[in-house]
DNA sequence: GTGAAAGCGCTAACAT
DNA sequence: ATGTTAGCGCTTTCAC
């Protein structure tokens, strides 16, 4: 592969006014010009990015380190990071920590050792904290999204979870529900408190009282074991709904009671977070859900970001709340 | 962010001995290299792998290019990808084409730029050609996937997409139908040809006549208008089952069917290629389908690209196909 | 065991 | 309008 200086050569000028041609920096002559690009096309030069960004101490590029690439509410912020990225011409390296604290960690060191200029972090737990206050200490321009860790305090995007628990809860108590569960994720994550939070206190509010065995933790990614659903249905009064904090716990408990032969929402009312985009139109019953704006998660956070790269003086960490939207399908059912 | 120089002279060495602690090379004193270790720390000094790279003209990096990211099946390849990488100490770049010939060749020249170390590509079209023997032509070490791209020859591998395609039409023959309908992808795509042939001969081995008519091309990813339904479901006689060529294909028919008041498979049989993971639980009617093991095509793609990358003489291109699993389940219904 | 010199491919800054 | 010099941060090679 041929470099700089074997076209500038063969085009008898200088490596610099190569450089010139490449960026159109500076004041290269016409006639000058035309035969450096007939000599790049020539010896197929491709400048090298890495030189490239070494001297100019930026790599143009983003990291997103998400929990679960697997899961389409990640893919599609992945997919508005993209986006917005491209159009302030980043590039943006996407990390799958599969909600493992050392892969993240590895994948953190990894954006230290290739300069990123930026990182968009979906952490995978509380903690993470420690992997964020790593690239704190190197002052990365860095963004958290759909998660909030304890104890760190950086530019975020979240949804508002409680709203979003709340209004979900409300709804199955309106439809006449007062036996209600919940199956939320793992109490590491901050959207999985959050729910259960606006669960609990939209019970207390409509003066239903919580039960500690109505509520169960799965996981938010591989498949739980169905134990917590025999608990669940052997509870006195059994729930007649269930609310579920993401899109891959309503699966879970879709499946577990379609085993079970209990029939949604005939026998049991099902409200979720997160929808089951691509298959949604596929799903049976399409679910109620709290629908989160995942592409907006993944390009407001480059802007944030290029704010931070581009220097903008900003007081302090910033803290934007995306509403969810409360969409009320078949699988809530009717009035009781 | 300190550098090599900056720790030697504190660590009252030369680069060079820092360099050997780093890297675990040549001799260092045990005494010294706990000095440099600890100044590292104290720095929090962070090689920088763009300088190593620049040197070792070697980027560690491998990039993965597909045409949809919000696709399970390419999810999945993604991960089978990476654990495969991770193992050989490669990172990997996603890069997502999104079907788009002219997205995919800014994605062939960023690696390029990066000077990536091989690349794994699942082709958006036959139009890929050209940026396929761009990457030849630099002899780039390649592997195509999932999609077989006519007019180059590369590392190879594919699904059967052929004997999936025959065991489900079949399948639909074996339980009565006489009058199947196929929706396949872009016949751009090798995939949506392959299916499409397989259907056809099956048909004639069968003795039933293959009809133009009941054939329709939709998109493997967007949702195509349902006008093709409409269509289909006008032949005269109706069609008795659908075979659809992907994932994605079986939603969008899936859902019109359900729009339409058409039941699965009481009224209407359906087999697909590809499967309906993560929601595959969830899914109503459970699909039977031709299913391909998506995390192979990965890892078994960077093996072959290791092989390349460690120069390993090879006669030729290799070809590899995989066979899919066929599971019958309820969209096929019973015996008519 | 350790170091000095040169160079990977490029560009910033200063000539001319 | 073009060239020269120096240096980004690292490793290779050879010297001691």
């Amino acid at each position: 592969m041929s470099n700089i200086n074997e076209v500038a050569k063969r085009a008898k000028v200088s490596p610099m006014t190569v450089s010139r041609v490449l960026n159109q920096s500076g004041y290269v002559k016409e006639e000058t010009r035309q035969r450096v690009l007939a000599v790049m096309e020539e010896m197929n030069y491709v400048p090298n990015q890495l030189a490239r960004s070494l001297v100019k101490q930026k790599s143009m590029t983003l990291a997103l380190i998400v929990p679960d690439i697997t899961n389409p509410f990640f893919t599609t912020v992945a997919r508005g990071t993209e986006d917005m990225a491209r159009k302030s011409g980043y590039r943006v390296i996407f990390c799958n920590s599969d909600d493992d604290f050392l892969k993240e960690q590895e994948y953190t060191e990894m954006c230290l050792l290739l300069r990123v200029d930026g990182i968009i972090m979906a952490a995978s737990g509380d903690r993470s904290k420690a992997n964020l206050e790593r690239l704190k200490k190197f002052n990365i321009p860095l963004v958290c999204i759909d998660r909030e860790v304890k104890g760190i305090d950086t530019d975020l995007i979240v949804g508002d979870s409680l709203a979003g628990a709340r209004a979900l809860t409300q709804h199955l108590i309106d439809l006449g529900h007062r036996h209600i569960a919940m199956v939320t994720g793992p109490l590491s994550i901050s959207t999985s408190r959050e729910r259960l939070q606006g669960y609990k206190e939209t019970l207390r509010q409509n003066g239903i009282d919580y039960r500690d065995d109505y509520v169960k933790e799965a996981s938010y990614n591989q498949q739980t074991s169905g134990q917590y659903l025999d608990d669940l249905l052997a509870s006195t009064p059994r729930p007649t709904a269930i609310f579920t904090a993401n899109n891959f716990v309503a699966a879970q408990v879709v499946r577990g009671l379609r085993e079970r032969q209990i029939r949604v929402p005939e026998d049991l009312a099902i409200v979720t977070f997160d929808e089951m985009e691509p298959y949604c139109a596929v799903a049976e019953p399409l679910l109620t859900s709290a629908l989160q704006h995942a592409y907006n998660f993944g390009s407001l956070a480059v802007q944030l970001l290029m704010e931070r790269i581009d220097g903008v003086p900003i007081a302090q960490p910033r803290r934007i709340v995306l509403n969810p939207d409360i969409v009320i399908r078949r699988s809530s059912g009717e009035k009781l």
